[in-house]
RNA sequence: GAGGUCGUAGCUCAGUUGGUAGAGCAUCGGAUUGUGGUUCCGAAUGUCGUGGGUUCGAUCCCCAUCGUCCUCC
């Protein structure tokens, strides 16, 4: 029996509506992944997580392996209960990070070594020694070891690049195989697909890890500075040729156009630090359009933050006014109620896309909701 | 009363050996896509205390004046 149930297909587009059971709770999709790099989601805790209805949050290897370090998790019995985090977690393998420290890193074909960002120290990831680190965590959901090729690149590179993470793949899984989970629960496994934006590679990767018969799939690489239609054609690309029965993770996606988008192009499953980010940093994404805050024009607007979400109740007690002045106060609660307004509305917005779905209505739906939500108030 | 000091952007201060001025903060606007925890980019703003004088030209030199702070009587 599989772990992921394809409950509806919609009857206009490629937009589906499942479920994934992990060994934390079922998660239903499509779905947004609030992203907790640091075994939090920055400035919200497990309670306000739940009344915003997250299904599952992410996790960062990178960072959790560096600080507070695996002998933390198996003390505490992984991170679930070390963050008070009782529902799925999915972890980033880290190599995002990795190659994203381009000034300290060295690739060879065996893995990457690479410097500290907090202290300096050296260290050594390999498909092998990530697969450990994610056992020690205990996600509910482990990602491939992979290289996010960078963007621009060329053919011969993203080619080469392709080959080794394909052959990391092959070394996870085999550790995978030879290797039980450390806390009595099983943990799901997903490949990644890169090849940049060639579509010859995209798909040959596609037809690669669907051979590995996994839980389900990410797609990464995309959202890396090429144009929009591109990674559009190229997440198009991708879902024709993965299996239509397991799930889809588009990696690191993205504004509540790209999500929508996305989803009508059969992603299940999404990421994207731009509702906590953003949210930090006074950009807000309401019901009625987007908000940069710290704008002088809601100085003197009293009116709720976001009358149109049931799921957060600091938006509807706390005024626009108030929260610019928070803002220009550098106070702290202003990134709590900011980042909770962000991930509810993008929590609330794939809810209703799931509907739409199951009511064989999502593009029509789509079309009109993008009107409203992206445009600028 | 005497001597000295300092008056430059909203704030704190640079600066020009005379060619009508800059920085930080604040303000205003933009960016942010598998998070290196307050980031990055851009913009606007001054009759350089006031009034005279010298000079082709003064924020700068000279005089007066107002205000500031200090010292002395």
């Amino acid at each position: 029996m599989s772990l992921f149930t394809l409950q509806h297909q919609d009857a206009h587009s490629q937009a589906r509506a499942g479920i994934l059971q992990t060994a934390h709770g079922q998660i239903e999709t499509p779905i947004f992944m609030p992203v907790g790099t640091q075994g939090t989601v920055k400035s919200l805790n497990a309670f306000q997580l739940h009344q915003i209805g997250s299904q599952i949050i992410l996790g960062n290897t990178y960072h959790l392996y560096l600080r507070p370090g695996i002998d933390t998790f198996l003390s505490s019995q992984g991170l679930h209960k070390f963050q008070n985090w009782n529902k799925p977690i999915l972890t980033d393998s880290g190599g995002f990070q990795v190659f994203s420290l381009q000034k300290i890193r060295k690739i060879t074909e065996e893995g990457v070594s690479f410097q500290s960002h907090i202290d300096g120290s050296k260290h050594f990831f390999s498909p092998r020694s990530v697969m450990n680190i994610q056992r020690h965590i205990g996600a509910d959901i482990m990602m491939a070891f992979d290289e996010c090729t960078p963007y621009p690149c060329d053919y011969a590179y993203a080619k080469q690049s392709l080959k080794k993470t394909h052959r990391w793949l092959d070394e996870c899984i085999q550790d995978n195989v030879a290797n039980q989970p450390l806390y009595g629960y099983e943990q799901l496994f997903f490949p990644i697909v890169q090849g940049s934006v060639f579509a010859d590679l995209r798909k040959e990767s596609c037809l690669y890890v669907a051979e590995k018969n996994q839980v389900g799939y990410a797609i990464g690489g995309l959202s890396v500075g090429e144009d929009e239609q591109t990674m559009y054609e190229m997440t198009n690309l991708c879902c024709e040729h993965l299996p239509t029965n397991k799930p889809r993770y588009l990696m690191g996606v993205g504004t509540p156009k790209n999500i929508l988008n996305c989803i009508e192009l059969g992603i299940d499953m999404f990421d994207c630090v731009m509702p906590t980010r953003n949210g930090r940093n006074g950009m807000l994404f309401t019901t009625q359009g987007i908000i940069n805050i710290t704008n002088q024009k809601w100085k003197n607007d009293f009116s709720p933050i976001d009358e149109g979400l049931t799921n957060a109740p600091l938006s509807l007690h706390y005024s626009k006014s108030y929260l610019r002045h928070l803002f220009m106060s550098n106070e702290l609660l202003a990134l709590q109620i900011a980042s909770m307004q962000n991930l509810a509305f993008y929590l609330h917005l794939v809810k209703q896309a799931r509907i739409q779905i199951v009511n064989n209505n999502f593009s029509s739906w789509k079309t009109n909701i993008l009107d409203i939500i992206t445009q600028r108030l």
